[in-house]
DNA sequence: TCTAAACTTGACCATTTTAGTCAGGTATGT
DNA sequence: ACATACCTGACTAAAATGGTCAAGTTTAGA
């Protein structure tokens, strides 16, 4: 299982607007050149953020992106929503009553595949975008 | 991030194997019915399990698979190592001082891929195949 | 006013990975 | 001998990934 880098520089760039959007928008440029992400696709991972009302847009020059919420209020869950990174441990769809490839009934690991998408859940659900900042401020010491 | 068929297969087929395999050894063609897993597909896969000594063979009519250690021993760990089922939360290689795409420091959210994948890990050193045994012989009360 | 910076949006595409299949073995219990 | 079942490598269709490209619209500042 691997985490796909549109999640990955989701979070770098959010973390990247946060550091710097105390005064003036940021702009998408600024933030490919300092985390090395390729403009053409921030702008994709954008475009998502805001219509999940993770990040607001100022147009124009001089514009850029800022954050709509707190950064204590920005959980990996949202990131990750607003980009469609899902965690995904089974093939079958959730809801329905049967199995993978149309088996009549869930297969017999299918507790287990349901604990591990619960215990990698947990995590994003408990890391914010705050979290994020303090954490790199006390290993900048 | 999603799981791999390959991984669900390989522990579907060893609490399937685990549960039979008491008397005599099991084929895989037993496996593959009861589980609806492509017998060419496991075929595959009990070739890494056995190579990396989970299971035992016993060739010629009447052959099939044999746990080779005690349930208890072996961990989901053990079993996604065995089928090459591994997590990476980043791109850029583990050991080395740079980061992704040739860049010359690790990135600002570095840390948190490198908790993640410990919190991932954890949970699949902590579960061995007694452990799925017994759930599952609960749920089934 | 004019222009460049920067956001907006959809379409497109090469490469890699996944989830298998196919084929032709080899070993062995009966 | 022969059927059963393991052994092993090669191959492949389909999906996902990780982007690029193109053609806009909006607005600050000269
Ligand atoms: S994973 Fe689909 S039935 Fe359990
Ligand atoms: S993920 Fe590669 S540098 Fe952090």
């Amino acid at each position: 299982m691997k985490l796909t880098s549109k999640g990955r520089y989701a979070v770098m760039a959010l973390v990247d607007l946060a550091r710097f959007d105390n005064i003036n928008p940021v702009s998408l440029r600024d933030i490919s050149l300092r985390q090395g992400i390729s403009l053409d696709y921030l702008e994709q991972i954008f475009y998502k953020l805001k219509k999940n009302e993770i990040v607001k847009s100022i147009r124009g020059t001089q514009g850029g992106y800022v954050l709509n919420k707190n950064p204590n209020d920005i959980k990996l869950t949202n990131i990750f929503h607003a980009v469609d990174e899902k965690v995904k441990t089974v093939q079958c769809k959730k809801e329905s009553k049967k199995g993978c490839n149309g088996k009549a009934t869930k297969c017999i690991t299918h507790n287990l595949w349901d604990e591990l998408e619960i215990h990698i859940n947990t995590f994003f659900e408990n890391k914010s975008l705050k979290d994020l900042l303090n954490n790199n401020k006390e290993t900048r010491v």
